[in-house]
RNA sequence: GCUGUGAUAGUGUAGCGGUUAGCACGGUGGGUUGUGGUCCUGCCGGCCCGGGUUCAAGUCCCGGUCACGGCCCCA
């Protein structure tokens, strides 16, 4: 039997409404902040992801050579294809440039929970901009989403940190450059990994035990005022972060924020503020992430563009939607059933089926010889309002008969007022 | 890459050595009904694949395939 590929998923319409109502939701958030939808193709030339930026996901990458030799790979997200696109015509969009997406994504890893071959991600990016108010605005933008799904703040967390934070300890200590942002992807698994494994690998990376120690502590920190003692009161880091908390609460969503220093992100384009929502049971892995990304652009040849961004995935949501049962149950959205009694009335039912359609509603037209036992069952599964019935004596008359499914009331309409 | 669990009508499941392999939804026909949602009823349809153990295998064993989890890793 035909089997779809590993690690992908079918919609099926009951699976469909519930994507559709899910990004529905998505651009709504996007839309009332005046975000604008863009997309790219699925496939990239793959060294727009081995480049420079990320080492880790090149082993993931969804990659193979097309017909004519060259390397191409399923994107694995979207940032690099909108760096490409804002790249291509950075001197003729007027900034901030505030784009979002919803593409599939891929990568070629083993599935789990919440994780498959394939997803949906939803993208929201602002790009020219490089106050921390966009960082606050995409905050703002999370929590309307999260918001009007039914979520509140007791449900999930956003954690809130900056690349700064890391940068002025290891600055301290002597690490930059490009042992940097390989640091940060060791820090990132700090949570994850046992203690003596990170320590094995920061060494790896020319830290001594009091470096090590030093990095660990601070990254311990969730709360502001201790992180300005550990990191001066003059830290870009920790202004960078009050400001940040300051907006938030001015946008009214600082009950959904918190400090967290160990948030670094494993990718290592990041430069500024860094976030990621968890679920506050701490259940399910991240449920999105994102931050400032100032100079992606140079990695890829171009010039510099202040950014900053979030992606969210469309499977972890669903879990921690279903698990709060916020999940809604989604009708067909047919409205309508007409049906004729016997064939001569065919004709008769199709274009009382235009008639209907031409007036807005959505109108399941019985196609076959079917019978009324039929045609009930079949309205009250699809969740239809009303069977349209096409009966001999009432036709001849120019009527039709209508019943509400609801209230079992029906009545005879003419044609012309359908 | 490592690992656990599972695989029974189209779907969801029960059965744990001998059953006509059961149930629900579905599909299809009939009865009841106002040509009419409920209700009653007939029928359709199944043990993943290949070996083995046994008088007897859906059931036990081995291998394979696939699915779903977990670890490693990571959006």
């Amino acid at each position: 039997m035909a089997q779809g590929v590993r690690g992908t998923r079918d919609f099926y319409p009951e699976d469909m409404r519930l994507r559709n109502w899910l990004f529905d939701r998505f651009r709504s958030a996007a839309r009332e902040h005046g975000f604008e939808e863009y997309d790219a193709p699925v496939l990239e030339h793959e060294d727009l992801y081995t480049r420079k930026q990320g080492e880790e996901i090149t082993q993931q990458l969804y990659g193979f050579e097309d017909k004519g030799g060259r390397r191409v790979a399923l994107r694995p997200e979207m940032t690099p294809s909108l760096a490409r696109m804002v790249m291509a015509r950075a001197g003729a969009l007027p900034t901030p440039i505030k784009w979002f997406s919803i593409p599939q994504c891929w990568r070629y890893e083993r599935t789990q929970r919440g994780r498959g071959r394939e997803h949906y991600q939803w993208n929201v990016d602002i790009w020219g901009a490089d106050g921390v108010e966009a960082d606050a605005e995409l905050l703002s933008v999370l929590v309307s989403f999260f918001r009007s799904v039914g979520l509140t703040s007791d449900d999930l967390s956003i954690r809130v940190s900056s690349r700064k934070v890391l940068e002025e300890v290891l600055g301290s200590i002597g690490v930059t450059g490009e042992a940097f942002p390989a640091v940060c992807v060791i820090v990132d698994k700090m949570d994850k990994l046992p203690q003596d494994a990170i320590a094995a690998q920061l060494s790896e990376q020319g830290l001594g035990e009091d470096d090590i120690s030093s990095v660990t502590s601070v990254l311990g920190l969730s709360d502001i005022s201790q992180l300005s003692s550990a990191l001066g009161s003059d830290s870009p880091a920790v202004s960078e972060l009050t400001e940040l908390f300051q907006l938030a609460s001015a946008y009214g969503i600082e009950e959904w924020l918190s400090l967290d220093a160990s948030v670094v992100r494993g990718l290592a384009y990041y430069t500024g503020p860094v976030f990621e929502a968890h679920d506050r049971a701490g259940e399910l892995r991240a449920v999105c992430g994102g931050g400032r990304y100032d100079r992606l652009l140079s990695t890829l040849g171009g010039k510099d563009m202040p950014a900053t961004g979030f992606g969210f995935g469309d499977m972890v949501i669903m879990e921690l939607l279903a698990d709060k049962g916020l999940v809604p149950d989604l009708p067909s959205g047919n409205e309508d059933v007409v049906m004729s009694l016997g064939e001569d009335l065919r004709h008769a039912a199709m274009s009382v089926a235009s008639k209907l359609r031409e007036s807005g509603r959505s109108v399941d037209l019985v196609l076959d010889d079917k019978r009324m036992k039929w045609a009930f069952k079949h309205a009250d599964r699809t969740g239809a309002q009303r069977l349209v019935m096409v009966m001999p004596d009432e036709w001849s008359s120019g009527n039709v008969r209508i019943k509400d499914l609801d209230t079992g009331e029906e009545s005879d309409v003419a044609f012309d007022d359908l």
